[in-house]
RNA sequence: GGGCCGAUAGCGCAGUGGUUAGCGCACCCGCCUGAUAAGCGGGAGGUCGGUGGUUCAAGUCCACCUCGGCCCA
């Protein structure tokens, strides 16, 4: 009962001669002070500032002690600048993830991490320092690469944590620490110890300008125009096969390496001969190309010998055109007919294929280029000169000995350096390098252990595994983890040995990799150390550092293992569909190099982030979004949602169209949350017995809510947001906004405080607050602990709902029967709107109130009962229904001739019954009587 | 140039080989003024990237092409 000083009176005013009755205040009307408006921007620091100082991270690792982990292991961005939306997108997804387990009910500890290492924070430094690396100590140039790496992960920290990451960010894991990097040194004793590192003279891509090898990824492939030549090498002995005077013709877009040729390659199954020109004498070309040829050069062909397929050619004696060496021919399978002219120039200090080619046969390696790319002394014609400015002498040389048959430019794709933009050379040098070949099959294997999302993955990254060539692990740099390696003075060998690493990832997981190129060898070398060949006690450290890749790597052993809160191996990775032969393929090998395994139990990747044509986004075309811009205008939480709507395994689209409809979609959820919290004010049922439903309604939306959830879950569990969106906005829209919502407001309004229909309706606008609330907390992270803190709860409800769990499911025992009845009920419903808006729109009546609706229901449905027309004319909203049967579905709508009740705008049939209440229905009438 | 992925309404997404291809947002036209910088109803909007094929039947299967993306050369 309601206590009688409580009961708003009902105020009254004459007008004319008839009582009009002011019955506002004796409604229930929805009263809440959570304001429509998100304000985002300004409020969500303030979350953060709270989150902060409660602990919410620590509280969570706390709340999870005893239960089971959940691992995420966070790819290392590189720390050189502000992050973009493709890390934002990436760290949004992983921090959905990590919230979805935490609600599912794990302990889910997230250790972010950060890759410092390698050349472009060494560039960078050098920039900022004004000076080049040779101009520079080493371990200044370390500190001033540590100080920006610091800087950049300062900035990247509080722009993760804006966009509501939550994580342990206190304590994450930066590769360039002296703990990673012992670890690391610790993964590389394991791979030595395996014997799979090995040194050797192998040609790598070399950026003289950098003046370091570059690995496979530090390569871009850009437009390029090169002097394309085409020349011709006089056989010198072909065993009387071809004509006497014969020349054999290359093609090459590098003039710069003929001073390094030793070998001209054929395809042994493709066909040549030898073309007699008036213009050139006798040339040995392919036949395929023949023609192709003669119409570039302008030849006038006099006859033709052979043909030959290549496999007899090999053994063919020619001459250098102005070294005057041998230049023998060879075979290989990477010859083809599709362009040159089927025969290669084979320089194996320059090129792979060349190299690989020229070991079966045992050619020398000429290599006559410095790390600054300027040919060494001694070397005949070119020597002292830059490689590129050898183009034109080289040419201009060949010309002058008859040997240059024509040159043309070429446009083509042409490897440069990731950093420096400069093209890059193949140069063979000797290097430090992994044997894949080794390990190849258990890598294979390892990738079958392993869940792929989206599936093909697997399928890419054992191709990769396939194709991958040994990996080049030595860096000419400082800025980097040193490869612990000494080198013997008596007997020049290179020492690498194991438990000799690890001595040394002791002292550098103390002292930290500067001591590397501060202190000499004798502090790293245990006492008594002797070179294991000769005995020598004279050692000397290298100085080369490991290839970037293999810090990341790393972290499956550096970060996973022997962390309190972490484990190994990781139940997930995440990261962009470009580091299948990045991270996920480094990880992969330091892990099965070391253990035999796999570093994760699965694998999911997200595509780019793209401009709204779908267009890469790039500086240079102005299309790239700042995501703190974002932020900064629409709220970290619409960037969730954006995140959260994109099907992220294809690429995503952002633009500022993409935004506002969020922006709109947000607003009808906030909504959605704001109208469920004013009608449950004061609503004391938080935790408490829920009770019987009775009505048709509330059963049908707790069970369409209970269907959301379920889908929800798996939708969560399958990483797939957007469905959990989609199907959110479904429910929100069309289930409780426009249905639902719009038709429980009359009895939520006009009903007595205490009546039994109204009090089970508001535990099930509980129930719709709770589940929607928790559902959402893992995508709008403030907006929904916004929501928890007016949702009424128990006295001992956590602090925030980033600490409950996924909610008990209220068992309604929903039969198919009613469920039948209420899409037959829906489906009337649609058709007597219809019927109301053609009369809305003549203007007989205003609202639905107004309107009788006369319904003609198929003899094939069930029959319309009493309880089918009360519950048809709430649903619609209606004056009233009258159904018959007849052939198909149709309604027809009038004005009633009801009156309309003054108290809660129902037109009836009963109105003004009770004369003290003339303007009252009898429902109203009856209220009042229970409330005054 | 090669491998892989993708293309459905302006936007975000659904669509087992089987009615006239759907949902939400935006848009247009109304209603309401007791969710109010809200809420409700209705409407319009598509050559399913293109071309060919398989099939009684193709958004769905196959081939080729175009465009875009990732990776490799």
């Amino acid at each position: 009962m309601v206590p009688r000083h409580d009961v708003p009176y009902a105020r009254g005013v004459i007008l004319f001669r008839r009582v009009i009755m002011d019955y506002r205040p004796t409604l229930q009307l929805p009263k809440t002070s959570f304001p429509m408006k998100g304000n985002l921007p300004a409020k969500e620091p303030e979350w953060l500032a709270a989150w902060a100082a409660q602990g919410l991270y620590q509280a969570q690792r706390e709340q999870r002690a005893h239960d089971e982990k959940f691992v995420l292991h966070d790819g290392p961005p590189y720390a050189n600048g502000d992050i973009h939306t493709g890390t934002a997108l990436n760290k949004i997804l992983k921090d959905m993830i990590n919230r979805y387990w935490t609600l599912a009910g794990y302990d889910v500890a997230y250790v972010p991490g950060w890759d410092t290492h390698g050349l472009p924070i060494e560039m960078r430094a050098l920039k900022q320092l004004g000076v080049s690396q040779h101009q520079i100590d080493p371990v200044a140039l370390r500190k001033e690469c540590a100080a920006v790496a610091r800087h950049y992960i300062g900035l990247m920290t509080q722009e993760f944590q804006r966009l509501g990451i939550l994580g342990d960010w206190e304590h994450p894991y930066i590769t360039m620490s002296p703990e990673y990097e012992g670890a690391e040194l610790e993964v590389f004793a394991a791979m030595v110890e395996k014997g799979l590192i090995y040194r050797d003279l192998k040609p790598v891509y070399w950026c003289p300008h950098c003046e370091t090898a570059l690995a496979e990824g530090e390569i871009e492939y850009h437009n390029h125009r090169s002097r394309a030549i085409y020349v011709a090498f006089p056989v010198k002995d072909s065993g009387d096969l071809l004509p006497a005077g014969t020349r054999a013709v290359i093609w090459t877009t590098t003039p710069w390496t003929i001073p390094a040729n030793v070998a001209i390659a054929l395809n042994p199954d493709i066909l040549y001969q030898v073309v007699e020109t008036k213009e050139f004498g006798f040339l040995l070309v392919a036949v395929d190309l023949t023609e192709t040829l003669a119409q570039k050069m302008g030849w006038t062909m006099v006859r033709t010998y052979g043909p030959w397929p290549g496999r007899e050619l090999e053994g063919v004696i020619t001459t250098h055109p102005y070294l005057g060496h041998d230049v023998p021919l060879i075979l290989g399978d990477h010859v083809t007919s599709e362009s040159g002219t089927g025969l290669v120039h084979t320089a194996p200090g320059h090129g792979m294929e060349d190299f690989e080619a020229g070991r079966q046969y045992h050619l020398s390696v000429v290599q006559p280029l410095n790390d600054q790319g300027i040919y060494v002394d001694g070397t005949p014609l070119v020597a002292g000169l830059f490689y590129q400015d050898a183009n034109a002498v080289v040419i201009d040389k060949l010309q002058e000995v008859g040997a240059l048959l024509l040159e043309e430019p070429l446009e083509h794709q042409y490897a440069h350096c990731w950093r420096c933009k400069n093209p890059v050379i193949f140069r063979a040098t000797q290097q430090w390098f992994m044997s894949i070949d080794r390990v190849r099959e258990k890598l294979t294997e390892a990738t079958y252990s392993v869940k792929w999302d989206p599936e093909w993955g697997g399928d890419r990254m054992r191709q990769m595994v396939e194709n991958r060539q040994d990996w080049c692990l030595s860096r000419q740099r400082v800025w980097g983890v040193p490869i612990p390696a000494f080198y013997c003075q008596s007997c020049h060998t290179a020492v690498l040995d194991a438990p000799l690493i690890r001595h040394i990832a002791g002292i550098i997981s103390q002292e930290g990799a500067d001591l590397w190129w501060q202190q000499g060898p004798e502090h790293f070398l245990p006492e008594d150390y002797k070179c294991p060949e000769c005995g020598s006690r004279d050692l000397v450290q290298e100085h080369d550092i490991f290839d970037v890749w293999l810090d990341s790597g790393s972290s499956q052993a550096a970060v996973l293992a022997g962390h309190r809160h972490l484990k190994w191996p990781a139940d997930l990775v995440l990261e962009g569909n470009d580091q299948y032969r990045g991270w996920f393929n480094s990880l992969l090998t330091t892990a099965v190099a070391a253990k035999d395994q796999a570093p994760y139990h699965m694998v999911l990747t997200h595509g780019m982030v793209l401009d709204k044509s779908g267009q890469e986004m790039h500086k240079s075309l102005g299309n790239t979004i700042d995501p703190m811009d974002i932020v900064a205008q629409y709220g970290a939480d619409i960037l969730r949602l954006w995140v959260a709507s994109s099907d992220y395994r294809n690429d995503v689209r952002i633009s500022d169209e993409i935004l506002r409809q969020l922006g709109e979609s947000y607003r009808k959820i906030r909504n959605t949350f704001r109208f469920l919290l004013g009608n449950l004010a004061g609503f004391d049922g938080a935790g408490k017995a829920r009770p019987h439903l009775a009505d048709p309604l509330n059963r049908w939306i707790v069970h369409t809510v209970n269907s959301w959830s379920g889908e929800a879950r798996v939708s969560y569990e399958g990483y797939a947001f957007h469905q959990v969106v989609h199907s959110l906005l479904h429910l929100v829209t069309t289930d409780l906004s426009s249905v639902y919502l719009d038709v429980i407001k009359d009895r939520l309004y006009t009903l007595a405080p205490n009546d039994p229909l109204r009090q089970e309706t508001l535990y099930v606008l509980h129930y719709i607050l709770d589940v929607m609330m928790r559902l959402v907390a893992p995508i709008l992270v403030f907006t929904s602990d916004e929501v928890y803190q007016y949702a009424p709860k128990e006295a001992d409800a956590p602090m925030s709902v980033h600490l409950l769990r996924w909610p008990d499911v209220w068992a309604v025992g929903y039969t198919p029967e009613e469920d039948e009845r209420m899409t037959r009920m829906l489906r009337y419903r649609e058709v007597v709107l219809k019927a109301l808006e053609r009369v809305r729109a003549d203007k007989t009546i205003g609202n639905a109130l107004e309107g009788v609706v006369t319904l003609t229901i198929p003899v094939s449905d069930p029959p319309f009962t009493k309880e089918d027309r009360a519950l048809l004319t709430e649903m619609t909203m209606a004056a009233d229904i009258v159904a018959h049967v007849g052939e198909t579905l149709e309604a027809h709508a009038e004005r009633t001739t009801w009156q309309r009740c003054e108290r809660c705008w129902r037109y009836t049939p009963d109105v003004g019954t009770h004369e003290e209440y003339p303007d009252l229905c009898e429902r109203c009438h009856d209220v009042l009587q229970v409330m005054l």
